[in-house]
DNA sequence: ACTAGAAAGCCACATAAAGCCACACCAATC
DNA sequence: GATTGGTGTGGCTTTATGTGGCTTTCTAGT
């Protein structure tokens, strides 16, 4: 009997870090069918190599890069369960476009892992997430960036976006309004969000929750392709909820982990 | 030479190794129908040739050049002198920009606290840092992403350089050769820094003194911009050193803290 | 704040897979 | 027919992993 390469589970290990900023030994342990030890080796040697620290119970990401701060994400879980449902859309193959924004960061890290896919993003967080996979590439949307989205923005970001054809676009939203079209903060986002949809053969729509319940000025112009949005539930008492039923194919994301 | 078999294998390894990232000696043993001996002596064959890393039970693939992201920076104390000097030369209100690479990222660390900047960049981890500053204007080159470097590289990035001109620009470097003319890893990456250089009204390489030993196989060729040289020290006995000092202005980085 | 139980870590030992080396073998080549 | 280079085999060493016993650390309930 063969035995599995230790190198490709330290590889992983590394990019679950990245993607999740902290591992636990005993979840690692029943991913990989190996005991706690070999783990807790492998961690070990990892962090010689000063890769990560081990903390009682798994390790963690070193903390001083650009990291996807996971400064307190509202409604983490929800976005998870979107991106898990909206990564199950994506196929081998496929080159997709990711907009920026925190649901949309959910998606990425359900990605991890992945191969053989490509990636175009405005997002500074998701593009190196995506880069340190190693194993998706990953085109980077460049522009001015804004530092509230760590994402870029502007007639470049435009132009660029222009030049691309993907087989799936994955599109973020400020808010949506009470008629169920979506909404963003200014006009150049909203601009570039439309133009991110008409990127796609189809596109899809990624808000958690509570997103309707926020209103933003501008409304995002939808493009024909846009085939639907991925939510994690739907607010019953909201009209925006409503009403974003009635106009779009919805698909609820399982909150179950 | 050897039997016409043994090459179609380590053909065949190789394209394994490109595809799937890491190959197991067992795998390959029943793939092929020979023994683990004559694939462990493959795998050596081609290791001694440069062409992969052997690890306890098959090969992976190597990453030729150092990755940025594995944080223990060589010669950290005489990259963030370089910065420093480097940052001197910044003036309120320029515009400059950023080439990716461990040293600039030197400078951009010393322009953290500066304010009235416009900073372009094609790297991930220096545009990200400077964007957090939120006193810094930041834009991003856009392309495909070079895991290794965490910057983008491409047609792309050529193309969007091209629609800027800024005050200064900073420009790293693979290696320098033994006559003092810059060098990189990729025809792509040299091209690319050459037009970073004609971007700027001046233009400064940053390589701290470790490149005068590095030797990387194409020539950067040099803008009538290129203002000089930034280093930490000159190491006298290194030719390239000789002759990059007679070819270039140099500017000592005090390596005072 | 204290303490008991549970979970995680650590160490030593056992074992199976992988690596290494020397030698034998086979099939082309000169 | 001798040579040469690739390949397989057997014996030994090394490495990776699992297991059990013990210690340490965390957590929750009083």
């Amino acid at each position: 009997m063969s035995r599995p390469l230790a190198i490709d589970r330290h590889g992983q290990i590394l990019q679950a870090l990245e993607a999740q900023g902290s591992v636990s030994v005993s979840d690692l342990a029943t991913r990989f069918g190996v005991s706690m030890e070999t783990i807790r080796r492998d961690l070990k040697a990892l962090a010689e190599e000063g890769r990560l620290v081990t903390v009682h119970g798994g390790a963690h990401r070193l903390t001083n890069e650009p990291s996807l701060s996971r400064r307190t994400i509202d409604n983490a879980e929800g976005k998870a369960a979107i991106g898990r449902a909206a990564a199950e859309l994506v196929e081998d193959g496929m080159a997709i476009l990711i907009d920026s924004g925190s649901t949309t960061l959910g998606l990425a890290q359900s990605l991890v892992g992945r191969s053989n896919l490509t990636v175009l993003t405005n997002s500074l967080p998701i593009g190196l997430l995506m880069a340190r996979t190693r194993t998706i590439r990953t085109i980077l949307l460049g522009g001015e960036i804004e530092p509230n989205d760590e994402a870029a923005f502007g007639l470049d970001t435009l132009d660029l976006i222009k030049r691309f054809r993907v087989d799936l676009a994955f599109i973020g939203a400020g808010g949506i309004s009470e008629t169920g079209d979506f909404t963003d903060y200014t006009r150049l986002a909203a601009e570039q969000r439309a133009l991110m949809m008409a990127c796609g053969q189809a596109a899809y729509v990624l808000a958690d929750h509570t997103k309707f319940s926020k209103r933003t000025p501008v409304l995002i112009t939808p493009a024909p392709q846009l085939a639907g949005l991925i939510t994690d539930r739907l607010p019953s008492q909201e009209p925006a909820a409503i009403a974003a039923s009635q106009k779009w194919p919805i698909r609820l994301a399982g909150s179950s982990v």
